[in-house]
Parts: structure tokens; C-alpha cells; sequence
RNA sequence: GGGCCUGUAGCUCAGCUAGGUAGAGCAUCUGACUUUUAAUCAGGUGGUCAAGGGUUCGAAUCCCUUCAGGCCCGCCA
């Protein structure tokens, strides 16, 4: 069985109406890794769904969360933010509500193309609405309790100040040092480094629990069933342990059903951290791979075990795999060892999968397409000169123009060289013919005068003239792409011929074989 | 120091909570298509399932030990 599908059984089996949790905090670039997290969710949320079972999946966005420095991506003035919540900073570039919206949108509407059907919460508004307001109150009134189940669940030294809610200086609007002993519903002095003392209201906005504090506190408002989280959490003594603890004891609620996550790795890079800027964003694989053939990438293997993300020729390698699925699961047959890949395939439909079997382009044949002509007419246009595209409905249209944009995103910024090209205006400059080649280049641009411009009658036309010449086929192909890409191969020459103009073609022949 | 995860064909991974003769894709090789390159198809090669021990009629699968790699442990998915 499928993992999302355990999992969804489990979940099913045990609560009546399932709320599956899960979130991000948007205090910089977001990374390929995040998208794990929305996608296990989401994943969860529709296998459970498939159940028959009423669920909800909740997306929290910890807009609450304090600037803990001054990131590098981050202009100077910045510094002056740190340490205080990002919902409250304003947007680097100035076009957003504010930091964590800058950092968040992009990402929400990433989110939203994947096909994740959730409830987006702002912690910001939960804390101005008052929600935490009971959590925090507990919290300081069991203060001796949780820093016993802190020190105990953690093995570290007791710390008798650690603060459970750290109030926020109303003059500088920075998180501030809270004072324990005179503590009274909803009042919680502090003071601040920047000379301010001052009371915080539990109720509003001043303050914020501090993240062990916090999570089980939402765990107990939002009646979480189940919620996906990196293994950072997962670990021993880590914040899923003293969270369980926390909700029993002192908010008197339950803790979810774990789905800890391994991490993803950029392949050849290493671990990805959303403070330094990194290679790859999580945006960057938004736009680079359709958006379900990114559900498939992160559905296909367990949660558990780790993703070398590959922005490279696996990009290509996945987008096939999915199509391959796609056929195999409407032929109604596979293998075994295919089971659970085609599964994948289904689940990361999110319960929408396709009627009947959409009209497949290879990738790879795309990557070619997409640098022969602009734009998305540009590329229906070569595909049409060698298939019949009339079958095509709208929503393959439309996941075709998708593709395209991933297809020309990833070439401008990702893909090797090895599989780029470009028409050289001229004969590339310290190309050298031989006089084989010479003379082959030469009738054949005799030939093409009277060949119709079609990608077949081409290719024959080239393979003829080949033939006849001691070039042989490899020879002579070699040449052609070499006098106009620079390169030694390149894509199919009749159909990418054919997307050119006759006299255009035949000038560079007649050219090159002077 | 504590803990989690991983180790199956060159690569990416199924199979492990149904213990019963090792699987898929990619790559590679061969052949077909009277176009051998980067749009197709059909075949083939390829693994003592990290190592050792145990349970069993039988173990990739369950148990123990070891080794290797990755990662986490009051910020981080």
C-alpha cells in the first residue's frame, strides 16, 4: 500500500472528522523542502478524503515569528527589524503588506497551482483575535510544569527563566525579557533593552509563545488530527516530544498523528537553509516542473527517506516517469514493482484525475520544441507538423503551455549545456569543413531547392544526400548541425529544419560549402 | 553524548504490518522502422538485497550485532 494511504487509514480509523495541519514560517527565501511539507498534506488530506471521510487541511503561516537576524539577501537598513515579528516589518521590495507577506506570496500561489485545497491562517491574526490568549495564561500559570517537562524531555539543565511567552516592547517593538513573579491575567510585565518596561495584554497582540509553547497550543485550538513535520522536530527530545507533553499536561488537549518528513538536499549542493539565499528555490522548482509532476516527485518515494532534488537532467527523468504512469495507470496494467508509482500518480491528482488519458508530448521532445520557436503558438506549431493535435482538449492545451513556460524556465536557468542550443546567426566562426563535407553540404543545398518544406520530405533529403556521399548519415548530420548550432548533435534535423525558413536553411548550406 | 533515517542492478527507486524461486524505469548493448544522433518499438546484459549471527521448512522482508552514509537534538522543513 501507498504510504499516504496507511497513513490516511489511520488517521480515517481514528478521528471522526479528520483536521490535518500544516505550515511554514516566512522569515526568508522559502526552499524545494517546504514544498514537501504543503504536498505530504495535501497528500494526506485527498487519501483521506478518497476515504469517504470529511477533512480539512489548515495551512498556518507563522507571520508571527520575530526577524532573528539580519539576513545576507536583506538590505542594511534591515538591521533595525531584528527581533521583531515579520507581519510587522515592512516588505523588502516594498510591493507587499509586509515582510512575511513578501516572502509568503509567492509561495501561497505556488501552493495553490499544486492543486493544495487549504484554509490559509495568519498567526499574526490568531494572536490578535485572542486565540493563544488561554494557552499563554496556562502557560505562566504551570510555568514550574513546563520547564520540568522542558528540562525532562530535553536531558538539558533545568533553566528556571525560561519564558513560555515573550511579550513585546510597546515602545520599540521588539520582543522583550518577560518578569515571571508578578504575572495576573492578561498582564505580563516586561522589560526591554531598550529601556522600556511595560505590561503585555495575553489577550492582544503584545506577545507570542514561544515556538515549544506554541505548536501544542495550536495542536489544542485547532483539534489537529495529523500534521507533517521535518525530522528537526522528529528528533528525540525535539519539539514533537515536548509538544506531546505540553497539550497533555498543561493545555489538557491531544497531539497530532506524527508524519515526520526527511529533508530534501539539492543534488551536488547539499542541505538547503532558508537564511542564506540558496540555488534553488522552492519558487524555482514551482516554475521549472509542471505541478504534477512535482506532487508525483515528492509522492513516489516515502516521506522518510531522503530527496536529492535534481534541477538538472532529473527534472527531464521525472516529467517522463509521470507520463510513463499516466499511460500505465489508463492501460489499466503494470507490474508490481509499478504499483506504488502508479499510485503515486493518482494521489498526486489530489482525487481529480483525469477522464481519460491527456494527450501526451514527450518532455524531452519538448525541451527541443521549446528553444526551435517562440512563444507557446510558436511551439503548437512544430508539434503540428509532425502530429495530429486536433484531439487535444483545453485542459491538455493548457497543461501543454504549462509545461512549455517549465521547459524555457528551466533552460534559462538550469539545464546543462549539453542540451541547449541556439541557431547561430551565421556560420559559427572556427567551424572547419572538410572537403568531404564540402562537397556534400554543396548538392545538398541543390537538392533542398526543389524539397518541400516538410519535416519528413527534409529528413529524407538529408538522408539521401548522406548516403550517397562517404560521409555516411552521421557524417553528414554532424555537419548540418555544426554549421548551425555549433554543435556536434542536436534535435531531429527534419523537424527542426522545417520550423525555419527555406531560403534561410538553404543560404547557410550554400554558405558553409563555399 | 543521545536519537532518527537510509544502505536492493551503473543511476533513481519498488518490494519490508500479508516471510514462499530478486523487480521497474533510466543508462548501456543488440536489432527493427528502406532518416543509426536528442520524439518510436522489440529484445538482451546487469544484483552473493551493506556485513555477520539468530528465529524458520523457507528471510531483502522478523530479532540482535557490526560497518557505512545522511541528518536532527530549547532558530531552521
Amino acid at each position: 500500500m501507498h504510504w499516504a494511504d496507511v497513513i490516511a487509514k489511520d488517521i480515517a480509523d481514528s478521528c471522526e472528522k479528520p483536521l490535518i495541519a500544516t505550515g511554514i514560517s516566512p522569515t526568508g527565501i522559502i526552499h524545494v523542502g517546504s514544498l514537501r511539507e504543503a504536498i505530504t498534506g495535501e497528500s494526506v488530506r485527498s487519501a483521506v478524503e478518497g476515504l469517504g471521510k470529511e477533512v480539512r487541511l489548515i495551512y498556518l503561516i507563522d507571520s508571527f515569528d520575530p526577524l532573528r537576524k539580519r539576513y545576507d539577501f536583506l538590505p542594511a537598513e534591515f538591521e533595525k527589524y531584528v527581533g521583531m515579528p515579520i507581519s510587522r516589518i515592512p516588505c523588502p521590495c516594498g510591493k507587499h503588506r509586509n515582510y512575511a507577506h513578501h516572502f509568503v506570496q509567492p509561495f501561497l500561489d505556488a501552493v495553490d497551482s499544486l492543486g493544495v485545497q487549504c484554509e490559509i491562517i495568519w498567526t499574526h491574526e490568531l494572536y490578535e483575535e485572542g486565540k493563544f490568549a488561554e494557552a499563554a495564561d496556562l502557560a505562566m500559570k504551570k510555568r514550574d510544569q513546563v520547564i520540568k517537562i522542558m528540562t525532562e524531555v530535553t536531558g538539558k539543565a533545568e533553566n528556571p527563566e525560561y519564558a513560555p511567552y515573550n511579550p513585546i516592547c510597546s515602545s520599540c517593538g521588539r520582543f522583550a525579557k518577560p518578569v515571571f513573579d508578578t504575572y495576573e491575567f492578561p498582564y505580563m510585565e516586561y522589560s526591554c533593552t531598550c529601556g522600556n518596561h511595560g505590561k503585555a495584554d495575553v489577550r492582544k497582540a503584545e506577545g507570542k509563545l514561544t515556538w515549544r509553547l506554541e505548536w501544542p497550543a495550536k495542536w489544542k485550538i485547532f483539534g489537529t488530527s495529523a500534521e507533517p513535520f521535518g525530522k528537526d522536530h522528529a528528533a528525540a527530545g525535539g519539539s514533537y516530544d515536548t509538544g506531546k507533553r505540553i497539550v497533555d499536561e498543561i493545555y489538557g488537549g491531544k497531539a497530532p498523528y506524527p508524519i515526520p518528513y526527511e529533508f530534501v538536499q539539492l543534488k551536488g549542493v547539499g542541505q538547503m537553509h532558508k537564511s542564506l539565499g540558496c540555488p534553488v528555490t522552492g519558487l524555482d522548482a514551482i516554475n521549472m516542473t509542471p505541478p504534477e509532476v512535482l506532487n508525483y516527485l515528492f509522492l513516489r518515494v516515502n516521506p522518510s527517506r531522503a530527496i536529492d532534488y535534481d534541477s538538472g537532467l532529473g527534472t527531464l527523468d521525472i516529467a517522463d516517469e509521470y507520463d510513463r504512469m499516466e499511460r500505465l495507470y489508463f492501460a489499466g496494467e503494470w507490474t508490481e514493482a509499478e504499483d506504488n508509482s502508479v499510485r503515486a500518480y493518482v494521489i498526486a491528482q489530489h482525487n481529480h484525475v483525469p477522464v481519460g488519458l491527456p494527450h501526451q508530448i514527450p518532455y524531452r521532445h519538448l525541451v527541443n520544441v521549446a528553444q526551435m520557436a517562440p512563444g507557446f503558438e510558436g511551439v503548437v506549431e512544430v508539434l503540428e507538423r509532425t502530429e495530429d493535435l486536433s484531439d487535444m482538449t483545453e485542459g491538455d492545451r493548457k497543461r501543454l503551455a504549462r509545461r512549455v513556460d517549465c521547459v524555457r524556465y528551466w533552460l534559462n536557468g538550469f539545464a546543462p549545456d549539453a542540451v541547449k542550443f541556439s541557431v547561430c546567426g551565421t556560420v559559427p566562426p572556427g567551424i572547419e569543413l572538410s572537403m568531404n563535407e564540402k562537397v556534400f553540404l554543396k548538392s545538398l543545398s541543390v537538392k533542398m531547392y526543389d524539397c518541400n518544406w516538410d519535416a519528413d520530405s527534409i529528413g529524407s533529403t538529408i538522408a539521401d544526400t548522406a548516403k550517397e556521399s562517404p560521409l555516411g548519415l552521421k557524417g553528414g548530420y554532424g555537419a548540418m548541425y555544426r554549421i548551425f548550432i555549433g554543435k556536434k548533435a542536436g534535435p531531429r534535423l527534419g523537424t527542426f529544419l522545417a520550423s525555419m525558413d527555406k531560403n534561410f536553411v538553404i543560404n547557410r548550406i550554400v554558405q558553409a560549402s563555399g
